[in-house]
DNA sequence: AAAAATTCCTTAACATGTTAAATATTGCTA
DNA sequence: TAGCAATATTTAACATGTTAAGGAATTTTT
């Protein structure tokens, strides 16, 4: 009656959960200086990439759900991080932006998250690792799926 | 100044979270059904893969924090999925094994479980699953690394 | 143009993630 | 054996994940 599931150690939620620990550790001692979280992190790293967006967009593409981003907004406004401004256009959205303070906090950072991403291609190899890209993108419920 | 970093869609915590976020669509679809949350799940699928477990061994193979098992084992023994005793020769120790009605929701959706990991196996093709495994454990802190 | 449906965002409520502090038990050491 | 360090678990506090409900603005329908 057992045995029909593979073992925990191979099953793939696990085995994404466990990974993320992984690649986190190395992040959360750089974020821990700078003292923003992960999350803050992802959203000034979204609007550094494409500019001012809508919130949807934003959640989006820093892969947060809606409401996280409302609460993540609205601390790092108070941080100075961000901006928030109705769209004057379609006055429902609200069209967020980095600061000069969030753009330092990047600026800042940068040549120590290049660092740990080279640190995970030698260790698991240049690659491997960009094939495990490819095959999380496969998984992705936004692309092909 | 820019361009530095990858970009967002090639990030691999990024990609990691939504590689996850896919997996969970049809897991979650399955445990909407049976009431209990995905790590519930964990749990149970540990105890019935390991017998008895004193709590730290299984936060560890639930890849579970420490408080978030208290917590998730309080409401678990509410519902009598599992119990929890303390152990005699440690009373520091919390030995915590699942119960008749616990083992019936992991025999009761085992086959459903089972289709959804065929399901993954089709889409991505088999080779690509295992290989997939492979190099997640490579990032996994509690091996290798 | 008024009503209904849709879209975008916020709020609410509860579970979990995360870090730090507190508690209880055991083991070690002077 | 009293006292201190180490271990196992719980509790606390706050941020985030998750689902559902609410509110405001826009679009669609009639």
């Amino acid at each position: 009656m057992k045995n029909k599931l593979p073992p925990t150690t191979r099953s793939l939620p696990i085995a994404l959960i466990r990974a993320r620990e992984g690649v986190m550790i190395p992040i959360r001692e750089m974020l821990a200086e700078t003292g923003i979280s992960e999350q803050q992190w992802r959203v000034l790293r979204v609007l550094d990439e494409h500019g001012p967006l809508d919130a949807s967009t934003l959640a989006d593409r820093a892969s947060l759900l809606f409401p996280s981003l409302t609460r993540i907004a609205q601390s790092m406004r108070k941080k100075g991080l961000i901006s928030q401004v109705q769209d004057k256009t379609d006055r429902r959205r609200q069209v967020i932006a980095i600061t000069d303070a969030g753009q330092k906090i990047i600026d800042d950072n940068v040549d120590h998250a290049v660092q740990i991403v080279e640190g995970f291609k030698v260790s698991i190899g240049e690659a491997n690792y960009e094939q495990l890209l490819d095959l999380l993108s496969l998984l992705d419920p936004d692309k092909s799926d």
